[in-house]
DNA sequence: ACTGAACCTGAAACCTGATTCACGTGTCAA
DNA sequence: TTGACACGTGAATCAGGTTTCAGGTTCAGT
């Protein structure tokens, strides 16, 4: 590599034990003091006083506080698409496959609510990861509904990307507008949105298809 | 006056011609610094410069930083609602209502892109402004979607408050989405996204309604 | 020209908080 | 016991920022 900047490689990966430990109880901190406040009011001083370690020691395992905010996304996206790829796993019918997901979605926004706030505000604290958050997303959704398509399943009028795009706008959208008021939607609610959804995406029952 | 303090009544509502200006001139500014920077990187001082103007001037008309910000949130609203509103006025089928409200949206925010950024930003600013801001735009989207029922133009199995809740989230997700790429939506991309609502909805036609 | 209300000024008081760094401490194998 | 490495410390540094305030400036009206 040339005089170019290295990235400096995430820093110090614990080796031991007990640095494993300390870096988590970090990370945990850093999680409940995100939530409670936003990026910029969030300080480092009460992340460490959380984690119960000195605050130069955050900077042992992370650069700097977007490093650990960033790690917190990422991980939430991970998680989020491994419990919703979990709970899909084997349903073929694609319009159960919807109902699946989407509660699922609402379950896990719902139960982390204050920790899916940061992937919103990751738009302003650093787009990259927002960005990368979405487009994850979203490409393994479209795959999905283009296999639906191509077995004839739903309407294939409306190309798979931008199918994706309106069915995560509607999830992302009535999951923070249930979850600001108190709980996730009703059984009631959800099922009007699964009927439009359902009308919205052309579903065509099993044995009306011909493919 | 008793002892108790008064709320300093909205700092000074100007009376001149030239307080009026230049409190013009330091709400551009402040709209052009939250553009550029995010609410807690944008400083007062880069906003009184541009304004050309003194730092303490700002303090004259607003109490505070998030006070310009909150206006400017306002504002957006009120011109969004407006412009939405002279758009659709007349407009008495639902679907030809939806179709030239959601363009008027996405070139609306096509157009302010940046300006409408603060409106999600808001959540971490004021969450007031941010829940005032989808409530006023929900409440209206609602009543049209309500009168539309009952004419028999559209589905009834969705109450209008969810139904509204899916559209918008339709439209800020794909606005959010396209803009964020260059431009807002293609012809074409609008055109399937209509597919998907005309469908969603149960949009009947004219000469198959009975009312 | 004079006056008072409305405006404006910008330096300084006051805060806050991220990040650094020179120096301990814990642990374990030799 | 000791050396060496990984880990941990927290006071000090540094870089801002917001808001205040005591005192000018403008200008319409007299």
């Amino acid at each position: 590599m040339s005089a170019r900047e290295v990235k400096p490689v995430a820093p110090v990966t614990p080796v031991t034990e007990r640095g494993r430990a300390t870096r988590r109880a970090l990370l945990d901190a850093a999680e409940a003091v995100f939530e409670e406040y936003t990026y910029d009011r969030a300080a480092v001083s009460e992340i460490t006083r959380r984690a119960g370690v000195a605050q130069g020691t955050f900077y042992v395992y992370f650069p700097d506080k977007e490093a650990a905010f960033v790690e917190l996304v990422r991980d939430l996206n991970h998680d989020l698409r491994r419990t919703i790829a979990e709970a899909v796993e084997g349903i073929s019918d694609r319009l159960e496959m919807e109902r699946v997901g989407l509660r699922v979605f609402f379950d896990y926004i719902t139960e982390h609510r204050a920790l899916y706030k940061l992937v919103r505000e990751a738009e302003f604290v650093d787009e990259d990861v927002h960005r990368w958050h979405y487009r994850t997303l979203r490409s393994g959704y479209a795959r999905g509904l283009k296999a639906a398509q191509a077995e004839g399943q739903i309407a294939q009028d409306v190309e798979p990307e931008i199918l994706s795009i309106v069915l995560m706008g509607i999830a992302e959208f009535l999951g923070a507008w249930t979850v600001m008021q108190g709980r996730g939607p009703s059984d009631d609610t959800f099922e009007q949105v699964m009927r439009f959804i359902r009308r919205g995406m052309g579903y065509c029952e099993p044995e009306d298809r011909d493919d």
